[in-house]
DNA sequence: AACTGTGAATGCCTTCACAGCT
DNA sequence: AGCTGTGAAGGCATTCACAGTT
């Protein structure tokens, strides 16, 4: 679609689209390199060339204007409206919710799914929850096309295929297992054990 | 201590590692490069590089050693034993509680912390919660050298000077926000809110 | 003086290509 | 024939260094 942006590259513009939302929301105008530098934790340099894929221009004495920063990275890669389904509403499924409640007015998780009768209908962090059977029919219905998976390992896989065949284009895996899309699906993984393990790691060495 | 691994060597052998276990209990006993290479997603030459940083050998035909290998990931990048405290017994916390009451015998939660006079005292997922005030102590008494992060943002900075005042090494945050710690302290962020709108955009552009 | 913008240099990571083993 | 082990090439990301701007 346009100049081809690094799976890299995109954190960092969303990484930087975190601070400006908050520095804009305490009344800033402008920001350094050097700010978003130390908030990323990486070189006034690497935000000075990532700024470079964008439209905006700095000025020295003054810094980047946050507003137009904003909107150039809002351009370039929030997509317009995106419609999610949760799947699995225990504790995990609850906490990303419970996130999401807050900013984001493009992202919307408008429908939760669980095999639970308890949780059936009932509304749950302003999401309204439906058995998984009718996940294909609700998927349709709410034009969903990002899934989180928040089910326990052994139901991932499954998980993931359904969420596959009602047309989702991105999966969001919490579980602690590994998943397989065919082509044309985004995977995510957010491995939290492994994150932990490697904290564990770098804690030892220094 | 050894030749340097990089962070995103690190990852890898980790993800190799949750491979490797899975085979292992599955009854295997040898691996192929290009098995591990289709489970972590990446090409079997480059599974071939990370392991030159290993001891194992393969075999033509045979493949690797699947108890060799895991031996020698342990060896060189799995410590012996880490104490992890939880702070923040929300859904999130009680979450990854879950997790953890699974596999990896060497990382354990040993203690989680809260605020609310209502969990003080009780124990949730085999984990006794304490108030946070006594951190500290308990840090001390049991050793503990990992703090996770699951309180709402808000509060996560003061969770992380407290963490850091407690002598931790290395901090894992879940809380949708951004701190900053002092030198020697490793800090690994569990940005949710950016992996979900990262799948958006990659959805969205294939 | 302080900061941006960017060509050039560096360094790292990944892939290629192929020799060697079983 | 199939797979490992690895030098060499290639590509990508980061940092350096400095000219340009206010």
């Amino acid at each position: 679609m346009q100049d081809k942006i690094s799976c890299r590259e995109v954190e960092r513009f969303l990484r930087y689209r975190q601070f400006l939302l908050d520095a804009r929301d305490a009344g800033k105008e402008n920001v350094f390199s050097h700010e978003l530098a130390a908030a990323a934790d990486i070189s006034p340099e690497q935000v000075r060339r990532d700024i470079m894929l964008l439209h905006v221009n700095g000025r020295p004495q003054k810094g980047y204007p946050i507003k137009e920063f904003l909107d150039d990275i809002e351009l370039k890669l929030i997509p317009r409206k995106v419609n999610v389904a949760m799947v699995g509403v225990g504790n995990l499924g609850r906490a990303v919710l419970a996130y999401f409640t807050k900013r984001r007015p493009n992202i919307s998780i408008v429908a939760a799914f669980d095999s639970d009768p308890e949780k059936i209908d009932r509304v749950i962090s302003g999401c309204k929850c439906y058995h998984i059977d009718s996940l294909a029919q609700v998927a349709k219905e709410q034009n969903i096309v990002l899934g989180i998976i928040a089910v326990p390992a052994s139901y991932a896989q499954k998980t993931a295929d359904l969420l596959v065949t009602a047309g989702v284009k991105g999966i969001v895996n919490f579980a602690p297992a590994n998943i397989t899309v065919g082509e044309g699906v985004y995977l995510e993984k957010i491995d939290i054990t492994t994150a932990i393990e490697k904290t564990a790691y770098f804690a030892n060495t220094l």
